[in-house]
DNA sequence: AATTTGTTTTGACAATCGTCGAATCAATGT
DNA sequence: ACATTGATTCGACGATTGTCAAAACAAATT
C-alpha cells in the first residue's frame, strides 16, 4: 500500500520558534521577524474550527479527514481550508492511504508553542 | 500615593480555560463554547504588536505604558487598542500611579494557555 | 473509459481586524 | 482656571479572514 505525506516534513515554516522571555530588554521589544513568526503560529490557533480540529487530533492517534467536516459543522471546502492553514504552520500533517487522508498532530510543534509562552526569567 | 487598577481583577474573561486534550472523543470535537473561548485567547496573541508587548512584559517586572508605543513602532492610539485587547482576555493588567500607567503580565493566565496546549493522554 | 466518492482549489461575499488622525478624558503643575 | 502631557475613545479606511457554491482534481470501482 502506498502512503503519501500531504505536507512536506520540513517546510520553511518548521524552523524553531522564538520565545517571549529572554528575547529583549524591558524597553526594547522582540524583533519584527520573530514577533511575526510567533503571531503567525497563534493566528493558526485563533479560530474555533481549528481549535476543534486540534481537539480531535489530541485525543486520537490519527483522524480521517472525512470525519472533521461533520464534527466541526462546516462544509468540506471550509474544513479543507482550515486543515491547510494548520499544515502550513507545521502543526499537523496528513497522510494519504488509498482513498482517505489521515491527519496527525505534530507534537514537537505544539511543544514549541508552549515553550514560547514560558514565564520570564 | 493612590494606585488604581485599570482592569478589574476578576473580569468575566478570567474563568478557567478548557484544555485541548481530554475534552472529547476522536470523532466528536470540543464544544462550541470552549472552542470559541480558547480561540479568543489565541486571537489575543495573534498579532505582532501584541507579541512584542508581551515580550517586553515577560522581561521586566512592569513596563510603563509610555514605553510601548516607541518600542513596537505604532501610534499611541494603536498601542492603547492592543493593550485593551490583552487586558480584556485577562493576560495583562494596568496600574495607574499618578501620571503613568504600569503594566504587568498575569502569569496565571499565561500558564493556563500553556496548559491548554498540553499533549494528549 | 466512465462513475463514484473524497479532497482541494477558485471565486465571490460579508464580517472582522489593524491602523491612524482627531477628539476626548485624566492627572499634574503653573 | 489654564496649559501640558499621558492615555483612551471615536470614526473612518484598507486589508485580512471565514464562509460557501461550484468547479477541478485524485483515487478506486464498475
Amino acid at each position: 500500500m502506498t502512503t503519501t505525506t500531504i505536507s512536506p516534513i520540513a517546510p520553511a515554516n518548521a524552523r524553531a520558534l522564538p520565545v517571549l522571555n529572554d528575547c529583549c530588554t524591558p524597553t526594547s521589544a522582540m524583533s519584527d521577524g520573530d514577533a511575526s513568526l510567533l503571531a503567525g503560529m497563534f493566528k493558526a490557533l485563533a479560530d474555533p474550527a481549528r481549535v476543534k480540529i486540534l481537539s480531535m487530533l489530541l485525543n486520537a492517534d490519527e483522524v480521517c479527514a472525512c470525519d472533521f467536516s461533520a464534527s466541526i459543522g462546516k462544509t468540506a471546502a471550509t474544513t479543507s481550508h482550515h486543515l491547510k492553514l494548520l499544515r502550513d504552520v507545521g502543526l499537523i500533517t496528513g497522510d494519504r492511504r488509498g482513498t482517505w487522508i489521515y491527519y496527525r498532530v505534530i507534537p514537537e510543534r505544539l511543544a514549541a508553542i508552549r515553550d514560547a509562552l514560558a514565564l520570564g526569567q
